[in-house]
DNA sequence: CTGTTAGCGCGTTCAC
DNA sequence: GTGAACGCGCTAACAG
């Protein structure tokens, strides 16, 4: 293990020339700049990462918190950071909150110990007062997510539009009866869905029925559960808007598995375009979220937030948001 | 910001002390321990990471390399590993080598600058003896890999014996012509699930056939070409065994698309046991590999090569796998 | 252009 | 039981 000492010695120079060459600094002749990278390759020699973080007070080092990983929409999230990181010379450490506020609270320390020189939230479990102290020591983005106490960046998409042209569709397929159908997560992604949602219904002169309304499904196992629970109502609705494209599948998968066909007797959009939807029969309506360039953004954002220190501004930072038309929602049967 | 400098001052004691008491050290009288915890807390002391880890020569931080994290297979091994390095009190930076051996390479320099105190491979892309001189920063745990030439523990998951029983299952269902359709990633994972898959075979007298072989297939739409290229064959397989829920599903759905009745026409067999195999319809045969054990066990021999700083020893840790059946491989028709 | 020197914040002998 | 002093490895004044 060599030390900046041992390629000072080696080379016959002191550290400081020595540390220059590292740094890119000017002012050191052409023959010592070769005389000390000689010395480092010959040494093998790396600089210790803790000695430099410790004096120059940066790490390198930014945490990403989402609440899981498995979820497809954080796995693209955490794919696509990781990768802005990297080209920013970032390092991204992960935090899983699981949805716990404690664990939340325990993962922000790591800006308190200046481990990280920043952190990410791409999820937020506690109120905002209780994160806010923790600005002493670091800057904080939010990504997809949004406070209104919060004066910070905050990098997001327009969720509100997603519900708007999602529901918008539906009602130009003629449907009048359309259930809604989300995650309540305690983030105001879902409530801003469900704005857009009722704006579609208003414009078309429908009331918002809270019958209609599913707010506890997450997973596709919750989308079977509510295709039951709506099919019983009397006149059940005849589309559902929903969150994810878990909860969506699991619609679809469980109306087929009872004999309904999609989407002639329920047309079914769903929310994140994953995977599953260009795989399922039939193939499902979904909303495209751009999570490349939102987490892109977010992460230059923070570079240029911790480059700068000044980051007690609440910015907005806002990305479109796209539907994409596929079986789920306009029968091919005649096509066939 | 404050150090253990101000803490000490506010208490009236010494810097020695007040480190006394932040790492539980005997010999700390009652009343000054409640002094420092005192001022610690009014002043809401937190110890420097960079310090400590300069000092200590260690950062309880731990890189996992990933080839990426969309692959399910992947964020749900990076969201086993958070959570088993959280509960031992360890960070976790992620490594997206995106299967190059340049990023890979890259991503090493983190063990040798003491960034991080060990490094977990979930893959590897370059030639083991280009990554073993690295041992000389710190210790290597191979978790869902292996290589012959590498003295280092190994954590894994018998594939060979994955191979084997899905591809016993179709044998047993009747089946004789059946292709092998596998992602030929350079690591044994795909080589071993072959020897499995062969060895099956031969228990039945069966010859395994080279144009029944398609190692190239990774996503769904490579399950999609391959279904035609199989039925394009004169005497085109009746079963296919492939490397991957998403490829298995690519066959399936393309096969339905054609007209194709699964499992009647053809049987498939997946491997991962990822949500979809439960979302398609037909749901989905698949291997069920016990990826939190592996992860958890991964991380557990880290933590012990770390504190024991002997590692360059091969140990191998496997653990079993398990078949999944459902109705892509076995008819329900009758049933239904 | 180059070297000397002083910390960054912490843990740890070694005396008392 | 407690404190003084040294050094982990590095960078940035400050001199020369």
């Amino acid at each position: 293990m060599s030390t900046i000492e041992d390629v000072a010695k080696l080379a016959g120079l002191s550290r400081t020339t020595v540390s220059r060459v590292i740094n890119n600094h000017p002012y050191v002749s052409e023959d010592k700049r070769k005389l000390v990278i000689e010395a480092m390759n010959q040494l093998g020699y790396v600089p210790n990462s803790s000695a430099r973080s410790l004096r120059s007070q940066k790490t390198d080092v930014i945490a990403l918190f989402v609440p899981r990983i498995m979820n497809p929409f954080f796995s693209q999230l955490v794919e696509s950071m990781e990768m802005a990181a990297a080209e920013k010379g970032y390092q991204l450490i992960i935090c899983q909150t699981r949805y716990s506020p404690e664990k939340e609270l325990n993962y922000m320390n790591l800006l308190k110990t200046k481990q990280v020189d920043g952190v990410i939230l791409a999820s937020i479990q506690n109120e905002w007062k209780v994160l806010e102290p923790f600005l002493d020591y670091g800057p904080i983005v939010l990504c997809n997510e949004f406070d209104e106490q919060a004066n910070v960046p905050s990098v997001m998409l327009d969720q509100a539009q997603g519900g708007y042209i999602a529901t918008k569709h539906l009602l130009e397929q003629g449907h009048r009866r359309i259930a809604y159908c989300q995650g309540g997560t305690r983030s105001n992604v879902a409530s801003h869905r469900e704005i857009g949602f009722r704006r579609a219904l208003l414009e078309y002169g429908i009331e918002f029925e809270e019958r209609y309304a599913f707010r506890d499904a997450f997973s596709s196992e919750d989308g079977r559960r509510v295709f039951h629970q709506m099919m019983k109502l009397s006149a059940p609705p005849t589309a559902v808007f929903t969150g994810s494209d878990e909860v969506a599948a699991g619609i679809v998968s469980e109306a087929i598995k009872c004999g309904y066909s999609v989407p002639e007797q329920l047309a079914v959009v769903g929310f994140d375009n994953q995977a599953i939807t260009e795989l399922m029969e039939p193939t499902i309506t979904t909303v495209h979220q751009p999570v490349e360039k939102m987490a892109h953004k977010a992460l230059e954002v923070m570079v240029e937030k911790i480059r700068s220190r000044k980051y007690r501004r609440r910015e907005v930072y806002e990305f479109p948001i796209e539907l994409i038309v596929r079986e789920s929602t306009v029968s091919n049967r005649l096509a066939k």
